[in-house]
DNA sequence: TTATATTTGCTAACGGTGTTAGGTAAAACG
DNA sequence: CGTTTTACCTAACACCGTTAGCAAATATAA
């Protein structure tokens, strides 16, 4: 059966070229520009080729976002490992999500819907769980290690992820006229006063 | 000059006729499916009528976008004005925030592109020195009662609008899982951290 | 090898979008 | 009354996502 294996390897060429093609497009012209047709055109295939390989435009953008979320989760998870102190931990997992965020504002955007199209209400992300569990697990050590043991871990993850993600979605959506090093110090000084606030 | 002036009061007319329909159909359907034609059609002109009064789709959002921020501005200068301590002033003023933003869904979305189109870097929002005024005066005011004056007051209040916006909207794009009330209690923890941290 | 079945890729269309050029009829003005 | 401005429309342009249907190439079976 080595024919149709070479087929199926063809076929996966086709798919990849698929997602190289419209990542360099986004990355060049934002999701805005993002187009079957030009996809297509890219590939030097016609249209309904794309429609063989993904089910949908939808279908292309929840790769992309699964993608971007698996990014992310590896990239937290390599920051909370250098650390024992579960303190530390936070700061270095903030400081994670913040430079991901920037320095990958197309998958940021497609994950949660900044200043995109599409996302009504739908979530991609449904290996979230995971990320949530990595933070999650410093927030409880450090609050055990507090006076406070009676806290809400829940409460507590989400209000550290409504902190991390405010202040990443007004970075990207440019509202903010303050320079990049002000938002440093504006997220060291919000995780501060999370931590203080934890016990 | 009696017909010239009602020539303008009918023009009048159309204008708030396409705002109004426009902002019925976006109550109705979402920002998604809002489209030059079906306003044309709603108000039974042909599109190009729309065109005389809005130079194109964008500027219908911008109207609606600086509505927004008129709104929310008169509800936070409100909820300062019924306490003077500041501490008080900066707790009510994150609830009015938080209010508007749910109550408010689709005004809270087109002016800072939480699941929209549109909006890419545009800064939609020329009034917003208003806004930050009003928070600022309070965190002015709470900073300089505690011991910390030094304090930087544009980070402050960024960190406070940070806590605010990742919130809100998370929120609205349905990522949160969790119910309306915990919502609640994060963000009352999130201000209680933010307090804490002011001195 | 030949006949059949499957896969591959295409053209062309459907219904939708924002936007605009160009024309017509009505109204206002001198 | 004639002229000019205004209001309004039809029709088109250039896109978009999606799909039906067909032709050619390939793989399978007899």
């Amino acid at each position: 059966m080595g024919i149709t294996e070479r087929r199926l390897k063809e076929k996966e060429k086709v798919r990849t070229a698929i997602l190289t093609t419209a990542w360099q497009m986004v990355k060049e012209e934002g999701w805005q520009s993002l187009s079957i047709r030009k996809i297509a055109d890219a590939i030097e295939y016609s249209v309904p080729v794309i429609y063989d390989h993904f089910e949908s435009k939808e279908a292309i953008l929840v790769e992309f976002g699964n993608e971007g979320l698996r990014l992310l989760t590896k990239k937290i998870q390599q920051a909370r490992e250098k650390f024992t102190d579960p303190v530390d931990q936070l700061r270095a997992m903030a400081d994670a999500y913040w430079n991901f965020a920037l320095k990958n504002k197309e998958y940021y955007q497609l994950m949660y819907g900044v200043g995109m199209a599409c996302c009504e209400g739908k979530k991609y992300l449904d290996d979230k769980e995971r990320f949530d569990y990595i933070v999650m697990e410093s927030i409880k050590e450090a609050i055990s290690k507090n006076k406070e043991p009676g806290s809400n871990i829940c409460l507590k993850y989400h209000t550290f992820w409504s902190i991390l993600h405010g202040l990443v979605s007004i970075k990207i959506m440019g509202n903010s006229p303050v320079s990049g090093e002000l938002n440093k110090m504006v997220l060291d000084d919000a995780i501060n006063g999370f931590i203080k606030n934890l016990g």
